[in-house]
RNA sequence: GGCGGCAUAGCCAAGUGGUAAGGCAGAGGACUGCAAAUCCUUCAUCCUCGGUUCAAAUCCGAGUGCCGCCUCCA
C-alpha cells in the first residue's frame, strides 16, 4: 500500500486517488527570472521520482507544472535589463527545459503559464468577490481571510497570533486586514498591465496556481507538491482561493520537499555557495551523478550537498553503469551457463519486492537504493562464479529497465569511440596477444590520456569513458 | 517572540523499542602480465546530560548546534 506524509494533517496516509487509476498531480514550477539553482532541482527531481513511481504503481498520472512568468522578480529583472517581460521569461523558460532534460526529468503533460491564464484568474476573482471572500480596494482585489475559517490549517499557523505591527510589514497596498493577501494588483508604473473586467492591473502570485491547477485537474485533485517554503503563505492561500471559490475540497495530498543545503549552510550568493545546474556541470560532474545525488536522499530530509558527496554520487552511478555494461556485454559462452539461475530469479524477485516496499513507504528512496546495490553485489557474485543464461540475463535486464523507469539513473548513455581511438584499442589487443607488455601499457596510457579506460576480461578488452575528474 | 525540521563512521545516508542498511573514501586479500572491473575481509554504539524500560540511535525531559517558515524564496 502506497503511503504519503500529508502536510495536511501531518501524518502518513494511505494513498487513495479520487478516481483511480487517474492521478492529478500539480507541482509548483519555476519563476523564470533567472536560471534555476540546484536547490530548485532537488524539488523537481523529487517530483519526478514521485510521478515515475506513481506510474510504476500503475497510476495514470496527469502531471501539470506551472510556469510563473509574471510576478515581482520577473518584472524587476526585465526592467533592470531594459527588455520586455516576455523576452526575459522566454530566455529562462528555454534554460529551464534544457536543465530538466539534462537531469532526466520527465516532461509534465502541461506547463501552463500565468500570462496565458489571465481570463481564468479574473473569473475566479470575480467569483470570490461575488461570494464575499474578496473585496476590491483602490484598484486592487484582496482575499478576505476572516471569511475562511480553515485558513492556517495546512501550515499550522495560528493566524490570530499575527498582528499588525510587530514583524508584519504593511506593504504599500491598503487592506482591511494586514493578513489579507492580494489577488489582483492595481497598475503601477513600470509594471505590465492587463485590461480586464476587474480593471487594469496584474495578477497576484497565488491566484495563478489555484486557477491553473483547477482548470487542468478539476476543482478537487489528488496531489500538490512544492518546497517547504511554499507551505506558507503560497499553498495556504491557494487553498483559500480554491475552496472559497468552489466550496469543494481542493487537494487530497500535499507533499513538500525539504531544502538543499550546501556544506550544511543555506545557499546564498553572498556565501559563494550558490550553484546552478550549469555551474556544477561545468565543474565536470555528469548530469546523471547530480540527479543521483539529488534523488538519493529522502525528500523530507534536508539534503546536504558537498563536493565530496557529488564525487561519491558520480562513483555510485558509475558502479551501476559498470554493472549494466557487464550484464549487457556478457559473452555468449558465459551466457550459456545456467548454474546460478535460481539465485538470479530469487534476487530479481527479492529486489523488486524490497524496492517496492521501500518506495511505498513515503518514497523511502535510501532503503530502495540499498536494495539495488545489494542486488548488484549478488549478481556480480553470480557472474563471477557461474555466469547466467541468456534467459536470466533478460530477466535481469527487465528488472533494470523497471528500476531505471523509476529512478532514471540506471541506464547509462550509449558511448561511442572515434575510429582512431578504437584502432588504438585494437593495436593494444594485438600487443597483448604478442605479450609485448610495454607496448600494450603505453597504448593504455595514451588511451587514458584521451579519457578512455580499459578493462581486460577473459572475453576480450572492454573500454569505457573515464569519469570526469572533479577535484575542487 | 511563535511554529517546524535536522543532529548516526573520514564524507553522503538508512534504520523510530531488541544488541547499527547502502554508497563513496581507506586498509588487507583474491583475480590480473601489470592494471581496470569484480569478489572476500575490515572500518561507528548513534550531539550532551538526565529519565522510562528486562531492553533505546529509536520513547520522555532539559540542553547544545545547524536549517527553515512567520505575505509573494524549491
Amino acid at each position: 500500500m502506497l503511503r504519503f506524509m500529508n502536510t495536511l494533517g501531518k501524518c502518513l496516509e494511505d494513498f487513495v486517488p479520487i478516481a483511480p487509476p487517474r492521478v492529478g498531480l500539480y507541482t509548483c514550477g519555476p519563476t523564470v527570472y533567472d536560471h534555476a539553482h540546484i536547490g530548485n532541482f532537488r524539488t523537481y527531481v523529487f517530483e519526478d521520482l514521485l510521478r515515475r513511481y506513481l506510474e510504476f504503481r500503475g497510476y495514470d498520472v496527469h502531471h501539470v507544472m506551472n510556469i510563473t512568468d509574471v510576478e515581482d522578480k520577473t518584472i524587476a529583472r526585465a526592467n533592470a535589463e531594459g527588455i520586455p517581460l516576455h523576452e526575459l521569461t522566454a530566455r529562462y523558460v528555454e534554460a529551464f527545459f534544457e536543465d530538466i532534460d539534462a537531469l532526466g526529468i520527465l516532461r509534465a503533460h502541461q506547463y501552463p503559464r500565468a500570462t496565458e491564464h489571465i481570463p481564468e484568474m479574473v473569473e475566479q476573482i470575480e467569483k470570490l468577490i461575488a461570494n464575499g471572500h474578496a473585496y476590491a480596494q483602490d484598484g486592487s482585489v484582496f482575499f478576505r481571510i476572516s471569511t475562511f475559517p480553515g485558513y492556517g490549517r495546512l501550515s499550522g499557523m495560528d493566524m490570530d497570533g499575527i498582528q499588525p505591527g510587530a514583524r508584519v510589514d504593511c506593504d504599500e497596498y491598503e487592506k482591511e486586514d494586514v493578513r489579507d493577501f492580494a489577488l489582483w494588483k492595481a497598475p503601477k508604473t513600470g509594471e505590465p498591465v492587463w485590461q480586464t473586467r476587474l480593471g487594469p492591473g496584474r495578477p497576484g502570485w497565488h491566484i495563478e496556481c489555484s486557477s491553473m491547477s483547477m482548470k487542468y485537474l478539476g476543482a478537487s485533485f489528488d496531489i500538490h507538491t512544492g518546497g517547504v517554503d511554499n507551505i506558507f503563505p503560497h499553498h495556504e492561500n491557494e487553498i483559500a482561493q480554491a475552496e472559497g471559490c468552489t466550496g469543494a475540497p481542493f487537494v487530497r495530498y500535499w507533499l513538500h520537499s525539504e531544502h538543499l543545503l550546501v556544506n550544511q549552510e543555506k545557499m546564498s550568493k553572498s556565501k559563494q555557495n550558490f550553484y546552478t545546474l550549469r555551474d556544477l556541470l561545468a565543474r565536470g560532474y555528469p548530469a546523471r551523478a547530480l540527479r543521483y545525488a539529488l534523488i538519493s536522499v529522502h525528500y523530507r530530509k534536508p539534503l546536504n550537498l558537498t563536493m565530496d558527496a557529488l564525487d561519491a554520487a558520480a562513483a555510485a552511478v558509475e558502479r551501476l553503469a559498470d554493472f549494466h555494461r557487464r550484464i549487457v556485454e556478457l559473452p555468449a559462452t558465459a551466457a550459456a551457463a545456467a548454474a546460478g539461475s535460481n539465485r538470479v530469479v530469487d534476487a530479481v524477485r527479492q529486489t523488486e519486492q524490497d524496492v517496492t516496499e521501500a518506495l511505498d513507504e513515503d518514497l523511502g528512496v535510501s532503503t530502495a537504493l540499498g536494495a539495488v546495490f545489494d542486488f548488484v553485489r549478488e549478481m556480480n557474485r553470480i557472474l563471477d562464479e557461474s555466469g547466467v543464461s541468456t534467459e536470466d540475463r533478460a530477466t535481469v535486464l527487465g528488472l533494470w529497465r523497471k528500476l531505471d523507469d523509476i529512478f532514471g539513473v540506471f541506464q547509462p548513455p550509449v558511448e561511442e569511440l572515434s575510429s582512431e581511438l578504437l584502432g588504438l584499442v585494437r593495436q593494444r589487443e594485438a600487443a597483448r596477444r604478442d605479450r609485448r607488455w610495454k607496448d600494450a601499457d603505453a597504448l593504455r596510457d595514451t588511451l587514458l590520456d584521451a579519457g578512455v579506460v580499459l578493462e581486460d576480461t577473459p572475453a576480450g578488452t572492454r573500454w569505457k569513458r573515464r569519469r570526469a575528474a572533479t577535484t575542487t
